[in-house]
RNA sequence: GGUGAUGUAGCUCAGCUGGUUAGAGCGCAGGAUUCAUAAUCCUGAGGUCGAGAGUUCAAGUCUCUCCAUCACCA
């Protein structure tokens, strides 16, 4: 049994949940879920993260603190996650004391590990505002194709980058006037002192090996040390013995997954040092957008080792994902909530199974096609799997009171064949499961769906039934409907990390519980009267989806 | 602009270190069947593997050029 901390990234505070992060956490769910069944010992983790500049304004413009902001979102976002079974173990929020103390104390550390050093910069200032501009507060001309109200870093309509001091006409994003360039003293975690170490350990076998190629690149480009401090005013935690600086956000945003931890540890007494002291044996997995690789496998790792914390063991980056092939867009409806999927949609299992049966191990990114999924849903779940129950439990209730044959009873070769393939794909179940391969897997399982379909027609029992003392037990019409029935429930304890509500309501047909994949070597004697577990989705729920998220220029 | 990826049937995607007539699911056409939520099963049509050149006895799979799409640029 291995222990193992599991984190999805923190969500910004500044938003809702959309489909895009569901990718994110809908994997790790599955993956989570499956490590358990497995055998493993898991905790998922995760809190919402909260600072910066962007949340300090938004809540400035709802009229509310930015506390008061950051527990409205939490709330949401908490709904959100649940309704789709996403279950954390803590869902916490860096805005918390136990991030705070534990900041500060990472942050004393690293000064004495003399990787702190102080530098005077010069930055855009808004003098009406009374603060510094981030470069996306900024916009302008840009200075190669002069097009208007361009980004600070970046135009959106040549491409060009550049330094936001380039840009012709700046103004401020938030008062209009133009910002002022004015001196500052930041402080800078030095990196470029942590280039050996980083080095090694990216190339380790932590990151996926594209991830790692990806990172070979800002190698050459050489680390430049990393400005961890921002000038009030600014929502997050001030700086010990720097009274008006405070720790950027990305410096305590992963804090806050040991912060979340903690506060776990703490209410259901746990051993926080077992999961996060140099020496602990126990995994440290983070799951992360490819976007994000940057601070995860550079800033973090070397935060950490200099803090004299654990390292990561890995680090899962998954690619973006695109609606109808294209990237997701407000004014197309595409930037889809989670919540108006759950208020149209409803079932989260439909989108848990087709991401499912989409994602893999690499940081491509992932497409939902809004007809496919119509047309996967009902093909794969509806026609195919509960399919099965649906089409041989009839003939259960109506002749043998509900009592199925268990495998040892099974006599035909071709039955103990049926279920037998299906059960020895137990380990490349776990296997696909753990190496995060799950469309390969999902090939695998709807492969052994077909066969117990294509076994009930051949085998014909609706004929069987019209045949003489067929209504007897242990009849060949009772060895083929029990053989389809429990080969449906090896697969759907297979699915059951993908599929949680539809599983729970397929456990209670059996009158038991999915907990364990060691489970399928057990047979069921017995099943419950069939009602209808899963509906069909019908395109009108797609289009009112898109209808609620449709924003208009 | 720099860097990295991707481009395989109408759609979504598999194709490991190069090796027999390029695969799956959906969709489509035809057939079988009626137990089942118009579900299931069988058969079939559909691709000069983005374009061009090269290496090789042999390339979707390696090399180069070009085109298109996407991401990242702290």
């Amino acid at each position: 049994m291995k222990k193992i901390l599991v984190t999805s990234a923190l969500p910004y505070a500044n938003g809702s949940i959309h489909l895009g992060h569901l990718v994110e956490y809908i994997q790790t769910d599955i993956w989570v879920r499956a490590q358990r069944m497995s055998g493993h010992q898991v905790y998922y983790i995760c809190a919402d993260d909260t600072h910066g500049t962007p949340v300090m304004l938004r809540a400035e413009k709802e009229n509310m603190s930015p506390d008061q902001l950051v527990s409205k979102v939490h709330a949401e976002h908490s709904a959100d996650f649940n309704d789709f079974q996403v279950k954390f173990d803590n869902f916490y929020s860096t805005n918390s004391n136990e991030n705070k103390l534990l900041s500060e104390s990472i942050y004393k550390t690293l000064v004495s590990n003399n990787k702190i050093e102080k530098k005077e910069i010069e930055q855009f200032y808004d003098d009406q505002k009374n603060m510094f501009l981030p470069d996306r507060f900024i916009k302008g001309t840009c200075p190669k194709c002069k097009a208007e109200d361009q980004y600070g870093d970046s135009c959106e309509v040549c491409g060009a980058t550049y330094s936001s001091t380039d840009l012709i006409k700046p103004f401020s994003v938030i008062s209009g006037t133009e910002p002022i360039r004015k001196k500052t003293e930041h402080y800078f975690f030095k990196l470029s002192e942590c280039e050996d170490f980083l080095t090694q350990w990216t190339q380790s076998g932590t990151l996926q090996k594209e991830a790692a190629n990806k990172l070979k690149e800002w190698f050459k480009a050489g680390l430049a040390d990393w400005d961890i401090s921002r000038d009030a005013p600014y929502f997050g935690f001030e700086i010990p013995d720097a009274p008006g600086k405070f720790f950027y956000v990305w410096l305590d945003a992963p804090i806050g997954y040991m912060a979340s931890f903690q506060n776990f540890c703490e209410k259901n007494n746990i051993n926080f040092d077992e999961f996060w002291s140099k020496d602990s044996e126990a995994e440290l997995v983070h799951f992360i957008g490819k976007d994000i690789l940057y601070f995860h496998a550079l800033f973090w790792p070397a935060t950490l080792e200099f803090s004299n914390y654990r390292l990561p063991s890995k680090i899962f980056a998954h690619g973006f994902l695109t609606v109808n092939g294209e990237k997701m867009s407000k004014s197309r409806g595409t930037f889809i909530t989670a919540r108006s999927y759950l208020d149209t949609v409803k079932d989260p299992d439909l989108l848990r199974y087709y991401f499912f049966s989409k994602l893999n191990d690499s940081m491509e990114d992932l497409d939902l096609n809004l007809d496919d999924f119509i047309s996967k849903i009902n093909s794969d779940l509806v026609g195919k799997f509960i399919n099965i129950p649906s089409r041989t439990s009839g003939f259960i209730k109506k002749y043998f009171d509900y009592n199925l044959m268990t495998k040892d009873q099974f006599t035909s070769d071709e039955t103990k064949a049926l279920l037998d393939v299906i059960l020895s794909n137990v380990d490349e179940v776990k296997k696909y499961y753990h190496d995060r391969e799950f469309s390969k897997l999902n090939r695998l399982i709807m492969n052994s769906i077909e066969s117990v379909n294509e076994f009930i027609n051949n085998k014909e029992p609706w004929v069987l039934a019209k045949q003489d003392n067929q209504d007897q037990p242990n009849s060949d019409l009772h060895e083929i409907c029990s053989a389809a029935l429990q080969s449906f429930r090896v697969i759907s304890l297979y699915l059951s990390p993908v599929l949680p509500v539809l599983t729970h309501k397929i456990s209670a047909f059996f009158d038991e519980e999915f907990t364990h994949f060691d489970q399928i070597h057990i047979s069921v004697k017995k099943i419950n009267q069939y009602e209808h577990m899963l509906k069909r989705v019908e395109k009108d729920f797609v289009d009112q989806m898109i209808e609620l998220n449709t924003v208009k220029d």
